[in-house]
RNA sequence: GCGCGCUUAGCUCAGCUGGUCCAGAGCACCUCGUUUACACCGAGGGGGUCGGGGGUUCGAAUCCCUCAGCGCGCACCA
């Protein structure tokens, strides 16, 4: 309290020193115990795992920012606050990691083992995996400390194998040979969500196929005389494995062909003509060649012909051995090439068109994704779903912003199977062991590794090679971090958790399947509230990416700003759900809002602080009697704004809160209450009203210190806490465990008294500086028929007038002669400033008029409503009135500028 | 293609159940300013036919229809 604050904000001396003060004296610690015993009512959020090999960017900034926010309000609002932290193990980002290490070195996962390998990763991971997580303190997260988790440790290890056990006894885990969507790349099958489609620049060729044996009459012959029947395709490469050609029942145009065969060119295999509704006989030539391993659609509809499968690619997408030896061994792009090459010799190409198309990518790596016929374990997701769309339907889960509920629905409505194993070496591994004793063939998922065949006994037992997707982990997050499969105390008391604050990129990944996860093994959704923020772009509209560039790296943003800084300018650009736009070529104007407003709060601190001095400070009580005006609306405000800030935190309206804060802060307190107040901070004025002044600003910003708290913890600590404790008052030690405030009643009249004192302000610096009247010289106002508040309010404060307008002479009714300029203010009040010799009577005289006819407008526009019989007889009695006195009030303004207008001839 | 959403000042966004909203904020812009908290500041100012059209209503930025543009989700017809 002592030593003296710096002009300027340097949120570097203070934000580290108080980071580690709270964190040791366990302000971020949630007690189960308080929960379960004390009556306390938990908030928890648990934090969406960033992947352990992640550096923190500004989408975690902005979602960790948003949860802080939320925790630390409601911690001061007296909830057993948890904010519960933790990595995931990102099973193909991870391993990708290592392998390009291993790479670098010239080996392959390969040369080294699998055991080896892992052991590797793991070394990786224990020496880096902290990153982030140290990374959120710099941010001011809240988290505790003491409950961070790891999906791959092995209690969450535990709860994976639990969870697989226990979906396998049900029946809700299978095993099965389907199209799954493959990355070549990455060497690994994918769900469907993690295949991102992309708009892309492809061609149709459109191909002929010979028909084998008698043509029908009128087909279209080749040069040799064969007929042909034409097939489009956009991957030509695929063709070489093609089994049949299909058309449509009805199609009058292949009618005859059905049935009868085709020449697969380049391969020389004949392909059978089979007839299915599938067809749509307006796309391209009504004949599709269907390649079963390579698709989809065909391989359904293989299944319904009995037609066979050929898979002609290798696992990274080269041609296999099952083409001919021209194209074995090719890329799959380099065979496409070729084929149409060699198609085209043979004038087997009827032509190529542009086609616009999505193709599916690897979210990891990119690269274009194989639907890829292969043997994978799968989660049966009908019955999980219908729980988690009843939540969503019930409202058990809401959505913020709602129309996500909707994304959300008919994803659960029109779910699909999960591919859940992945080709990695990374990961949980798949608890399922085959029995290889012959004749036996047992496949069993026990809860504890099998030394023998649980059905014959065999030692002969092999486990399953591969590992688990990440997001089966994931899923159970908020069970596992919070002991699943044990009832334990952090259970009972913290699950379900509250809030789930994440991206919408993950919806369907993460937060649709841990509401699955909730239901199917705790009977419960695992959060009530869900809000999806917005992405992070650059001007460009770009999202920020690390290759593209274009990101911000919120630790330079700290150092440069301060947490507070960055947790305040996000906050606030975050409109309700909406994007966030930064400029990473110019932090300084990008974090400027925060910087600033830091820079505001701690001035109007170090003001506040300088002028209470050392002199004992009252509780608002003992003033009471003697509180003025100012004071009086001061403290309306703060409720004011107390009130809004907390209805705006509660429907997750951050920029709205923060904004509310800020004008409060800045508007209000340090525009107009900071100055009203000088005067009585000085020696020489009467010692109760300095005495009232200091116990209100002392209040105030309190108050408004617990406000901003949320969004700006560092700077409102740091403030708070030199801010002198009035006598008998038994203060919190922090505010992170401050008690956020109530709302204290409004004052109307202080209010209106204001209201009128600052529009009076206002209007005298306005006609100030249209005449250029000198900054540093005193003018005289004439005010003639003051409305009542602004009467009141000048009776208290009319030395506010004087500082604040520069204003040296106040007369009232009487004096209002001469040349000067001229308003009218609300309630009627006429001010003249007598400004002879300033003024320019022709400037004057338009002014007024351009102000006359604004409000003869509206005047006009006000009667002709109140004219018309309509609205008379059918709008509401009160809007009426309300119009009528509208009407009444303009009409007065008009005939006071007519009349001042009249005055100069 | 189906579904959802958006389109308000130069930029990013508010505007909640139609009526002081002939529309606000922050930033940007212009003018003035060294009044002892702050130039990361203070005072003042300019700037919008609320995407186009139509409709409902006494009254619409706010509700309905339609068109255009943008974004998102889903499905992909090879």
């Amino acid at each position: 309290m002592s030593e003296p604050l710096s002009s300027q904000y340097d949120p570097a001396q203070i934000e580290a020193a108080l980071y580690h003060q709270w964190e040791e004296r366990g302000y971020f610690h949630a007690r189960a115990d308080q929960v379960l015993h004390g009556g306390a009512d938990p908030y928890v959020i648990v934090i969406p795992p960033p992947n352990v090999t992640a550096v923190l960017h500004m989408g975690h900034g902005l979602n960790n920012t948003i949860q802080d926010v939320l925790i630390r309000w409601r911690r001061m609002q007296g909830r057993e606050a948890l904010y519960l932290p933790g990595t995931d193990h990102a099973g193909i980002a991870t391993q990708n990691v290592v392998e390009r290490q291993l790479a670098a070195e010239g080996k392959t996962r390969y040369d080294v083992g699998r055991e080896a390998f892992v052991e590797r990763v793991w070394k990786f991971v224990d020496e880096t995996g902290s990153t982030i997580l140290e990374q959120l303190r710099a941010i001011g997260c809240s988290c505790d400390w003491t409950r961070t988790r790891f999906t791959l440790e092995p209690d969450l290890s535990r709860a994976v194998r639990e969870s697989f056990v226990r979906l396998f006894a049900k029946g809700l885990i299978y095993r099965g040979k389907y199209i799954i969507n493959w990355c070549p790349r990455c060497l690994t099958a994918l769900s469907d969500e993690e295949a991102e489609p992309a708009e892309t620049q492809g061609r149709l060729y459109h191909i002929r196929y010979p028909v084998v044996g008698r043509a029908p009459v009128g087909a279209a012959t080749l040069p040799d005389g064969r007929a042909y029947v034409v097939v489009a395709t956009t991957r030509p490469e695929t063709m070489l494995g093609d089994t049949a050609v299909a058309v449509h029942p009805e199609d009058e145009r292949y009618s005859a062909l059905i049935g009868g065969r085709l020449l697969l060119p380049l391969v020389e295999r004949e392909l059978p003509v089979v007839a299915d509704d599938y067809v749509d006989p307006e796309f391209g030539s009504g004949a599709v060649k269907i390649t079963p391993a390579h698709d989809p659609n065909d391989f359904e509809l293989a299944k319904r012909h009995d037609i066979p499968s050929l898979d002609v690619l290798t696992p990274d997408a080269h041609m296999s051995d099952d083409v001919p030896a021209a194209f074995r061994g090719l890329d799959r792009f380099e065979a496409r090439r070729r084929i149409v090459a060699a198609l085209g010799e043979l004038d087997l190409i009827e032509r190529i068109e542009d086609h616009t198309h999505s193709v599916p990518h690897c979210y990891r790596c990119d690269t274009i994704v194989e639907p890829r016929l292969s043997e994978q374990w799968f989660v049966r997701m009908k019955p999980l779903a219908e729980p988690a769309l009843a939540a969503a339907r019930n409202g058990r889960v809401r959505f913020t912003p709602d129309r996500w509920t909707k994304v959300y629905e008919h994803w659960l409505e029109n779910i699909r199977d999960w591919t859940i194993s992945r080709q990695l070496w990374w990961g949980h591994r798949i608890p399922v062991w085959y029995c290889r004793a012959d004749g036996c063939g047992h496949v069993m998922a026990p809860r504890t590794d099998p030394a023998a065949c649980a059905e014959c006994g065999s030692t002969a037992i092999e486990q399953d090679p591969d590992v688990l997707d990440t997001w089966f982990s994931s899923w159970l997050w908020p069970l596992s971090t919070l002991g699943w499969p044990d009832e334990t105390n952090d259970l009972r008391a913290f699950y379900p958790t509250q809030t789930l604050v994440t991206a919408p990129e993950i919806l369907f990944f993460w937060v649709a399947r841990m509401i699955m996860a909730g239901y199917e093994f705790k009977g419960d959704a695992p959060f009530s509230d869900v809000y999806l923020t917005g992405t992070v772009r650059d001007t460009q509209g770009r999202k920020m990416s690390k290759s593209l560039g274009n990101g911000i790296d919120p630790l330079e943003v700290v150092q440069l700003y301060g947490a507070d800084a960055l947790r305040y300018t996000v906050i606030a650009s975050v409109g309700f759900g909406t994007d966030v736009y930064m400029d990473p070529d110019n932090l300084d104007a990008t974090f400027s809002p925060g910087r600033n407003f830091s820079n505001k709060i701690w001035n109007a601190g170090r003001f506040a602080l300088m002028n209470i001095g050392d002199e004992p400070v009252l509780t608002l009580d003992a003033v009471r009697p003697d509180l003025e005006t100012a004071d009086r609306w001061i403290l309306s405000r703060l409720a004011a704004a107390t009130e809004d800030v907390t209805r705006q935190l509660e429907a997750f309206r951050f920029h709205e809160a923060a904004e509310s804060a800020y004008h409060f802060f800045w508007g209000e307190l340090a525009d107009w209450y900071l100055e009203l107040i000088k005067p009585r901070m000085q020696a020489d004025a009467a010692a109760s009203s300095r005495a009232a002044a200091k116990a209100t600003l002392v209040h105030v910003l309190d108050g408004a210190l617990r406000l901003l708290h949320p969004i700006m913890p560092y700077i409102t600590e740091a403030l708070w806490l030199r801010l002198p404790v009035p006598a008998g008052v038994d203060r919190e030690e922090s505010l992170v465990v401050g008690t956020w405030p109530a709302a204290g009643p409004r004052d109307e009249d202080a209010e209106a008294q204001m209201d009128a004192l600052m529009e009076l302000i206002g209007a005298v610096r306005t006609l100030r500086s249209e005449y250029n009247v000198p900054a540093g010289s005193h003018v005289p106002v004439h005010l003639t028929n003051p409305a009542p508040a602004l009467r009141e309010a000048l009776s208290v404060e009319e030395r506010a007038l004087r500082r604040m307008a520069r204003v040296n002479d106040v007369t009232v009714n009487g004096g209002a002669d001469g040349m000067g300029a001229h308003a009218v203010l609300r309630g009627g009040t006429d001010l003249f400033l007598p400004l002879a010799g300033v003024i320019d009577v022709e400037q004057e005289k338009q002014r007024l008029g351009r102000e006359r006819d604004r409000i003869e407008g509206q005047l006009r526009a006000t009667e002709a409503r109140l004219g018309s019989e309509k609205f008379a007889s059918r709008a509401p009695a009160d809007i009426v009135a309300k119009e009528r006195e509208k009407a009444d009030s303009l009409r007065d303004q008009r005939d006071r500028l007519d009349a001042k207008l009249r005055g100069f001839g």
